[in-house]
DNA sequence: GTCTATAGAGCGATAGAC
DNA sequence: GTCTATCGCTCTATAGAC
């Protein structure tokens, strides 16, 4: 506990206090996320994190500077960038397992609030809200294209615009869900509805750009599979 | 509502506050979509409507009863609901012109940003999330459904879930320009992007849900422009 | 380095003069 | 009905004891 053990090697700046600036990070992070910004107040913070406002003051700048590494932090922690695209033959299937990672991360409750807040902060930190852009729903649709290239190297699908389609693939991933969580009117997806739904998005996604022609005589019902 | 029914003209006494009522209305409802809730104060109103703190609170119960009536009044405002649905056997030109109307609203700045603002309060006042929702996009969804079963009704599409194709149309129509109208990355969507986009876009929903079956189109391919 | 105590400013809401 | 002046309260940020 006294010792530094998380401390960076080479920095004898302050030996102590890694695991408090964890500490504070973590609280008012989630203390943003679920108030906003300015529903915050540093005292909850400190109250929260278990040190004094001083501690805080003397790890951050400020208000604005905690935030913002707050929202930096998480939106890198979260893997929007990369994803595994499987195996297989099989257009649909490869695009379903890539929608249940996407939507699994963007429905994600803390992935929610933290859309909600900077959009919220937007107008006053613009360097925060193109920060989230990047590495939020820049970077899946950058994933989403990467995807879709993946697929047309495969000769399983030949969208026009490669990056077009992967806006509009992720747009028809959110049918209503995704207005609802942000406005709070739910606070989680049910599993069994979301897949039904991401079943028929998909489906309609590969008969707009799918290389084959739907040789399935059922129009619809994708529960089949 | 004291005397506020006997502001008409031909009455004497005191009927003096309907114009500083709207005018608080007004410079509120121009404050909060700007500021936020939390981000404008009861003297910013005041001042910006030319009258007292205490006139303000003669009027209105609170801050949280004034943003209430400001979000009422600026949604009901709004024309989500209704639209003419031109006459014509073309499911394109028809969906196209809907579909400008209605991204025409939604894309407008007034409207984003009370779609930000109501979502960074949805969590302390879900009442005020739920009517926005009803008013905004649950109105719109209803409406484009509405224009969907009257296209049907002509023949023209046939699609097999109304409700579920209405969302659809509508997400189909957002791109990538509404998440970055509501992070402020943009101030408007230039109209010849968003033309290219919506025909696109409504070409592809066509193709989904039209009535022409797809398996003939081998001879002729749909993709025209 | 961390805590308690406090300064200085701004907030929502109210009281009393006219 | 409207205005000026003010009350409590909470906020961010800082100063001094240990």
């Amino acid at each position: 506990m006294s010792g530094a053990a998380a401390a960076v090697a080479g920095r004898p700046g302050r030996p102590k206090s890694e695991e408090k600036h964890a500490a504070i990070l973590q609280a008012a992070s989630r203390l943003f996320l679920d108030q906003g910004l300015q529903g915050t107040s540093m005292d909850q913070v400190a109250r929260a994190a278990g040190v004094s406002k001083q501690t805080v003051y003397s790890h951050f700048d400020g208000k604005e500077d905690l935030f913002r590494r707050c929202i930096r932090c998480k939106v890198e922690s979260y893997g929007f960038d990369g994803v595994s695209v499987p195996a297989g033959d099989d257009a649909r299937a490869v695009l379903l397992a890539v929608a249940k990672r996407f939507m699994g991360l963007i429905f994600d409750p803390e992935v929610v609030a933290m859309h909600r807040v900077v959009m919220a902060e937007a107008a006053a930190h613009p360097r925060i809200a193109a920060l989230f852009f990047e590495n939020g729903p820049a970077a899946t649709q950058r994933t989403a294209a990467s995807v879709l290239t993946e697929l047309v190297r495969r000769g399983l699908l030949r969208p026009h615009d490669t990056d077009a389609a992967a806006w509009q693939l992720l747009n028809l991933c959110f049918g209503s869900f995704h207005v609802r969580l942000l406005l709070h009117l739910i606070d989680s997806v049910p599993p069994a509805e979301l897949d039904a739904h991401l079943k028929s998005a998909i489906a309609d996604f590969v008969r707009l750009h799918g290389e084959e022609p739907p040789a399935d005589a059922g129009s619809s019902d994708p529960r089949t599979s």
